[in-house]
DNA sequence: CTCAAATACTTGCAATTGCAATTAAATTAA
DNA sequence: TTAATTTAATTGCAATTGCAAGTATTTGAG
């Protein structure tokens, strides 16, 4: 006999699936831009908050950082992002997009605005908000075992 | 000047990061048990759907078929599954779970609904239905750009 | 029936990943 | 002030990943 357990109830089952499924179609998306996923997330929180720093961009998107540093040092040598050493703490980089990384930054925002009115593209707004609000609460309640600012 | 987006309103990015964060936390706790996330997935989705076959487990956990062909591997040779090849279509490979591996999906079971409640730990049940619900949703909604079972 | 197209699965290979260890700087305690 | 601890970032390395190509089987069109 089985016990009882239905992964189709399983929200972290259900999060990790969306997450992949969405993932690898807008990867597809990104593909004539010749920006990785990742690439892409970087930029967008650098875009979002000018002087991130490694780890601060590590929290932000829940990725190791040693992910992010060579995610990092490929988007330097394309000259999307340029890195400062920081004068507060000098163990840390300033990190900012350049000109050209806050250009195709720009022209990739609608596309992933297209993007997920497409993935909800039945919710009411109220939905989309709710969802949101959910997500982050997630999120929350995952802080004291993943990393901690 | 910035055109507007925020990274915290959107849910790709949010999807991504929780989902992430979820995946590693849980990834920790298998640790004692020998096997790792996507195996986990695996045998909890053939547990919950006897002769899988590949292609059916890939469609459920959004997963690539070569990733999973390997993971299947992996666990035939742990011992917990088994593989027949299916009289319907012999393309394919009919999959169940041996006796070690119910015993072993059965023991994490508990574990995987305490580490939801866990996630899920301020929210009231209808909170919790309603995320299963929009995640389910959302996860349709991509349906047309990745695979069709 | 026959042959082209689609499907199920596997495998090679290159790229990505994440853990552990390292270096360097900042913080804290004594 | 000094020494121990923590934090920021990088790098080596082994494991995982995903795409593309290949084989085997089935499906469907003519």
């Amino acid at each position: 006999m089985h016990i009882h357990h239905s992964l189709e109830k399983a929200v972290p089952f259900l999060l990790a699936r969306t997450g992949i499924s969405m993932g690898q179609a807008f990867t597809k998306q990104l593909l004539p831009f010749d920006i990785s996923l990742i690439e892409w997330r970087v930029c967008v929180t650098i875009y979002e908050n000018q002087d991130s720093t490694l780890s601060q961009i590590a929290y932000t998107c829940s990725n190791d950082p040693s992910t992010l540093s060579r995610t990092v040092n490929g988007l330097i040598k394309k000259g999307f992002i340029k890195r400062v050493q920081s004068k507060v703490d000098r163990r840390s980089y300033v990190l900012n997009l350049t000109v050209k990384g806050k250009q195709i930054t720009e022209k990739i925002i609608p596309l992933a605005q297209d993007y997920e009115s497409q993935a909800l593209n039945d919710f009411t707004l109220a939905e989309a908000n709710q969802l949101r609000v959910l997500l982050k609460r997630v999120h929350e309640n995952m802080k004291p075992q993943s990393q901690t600012l």
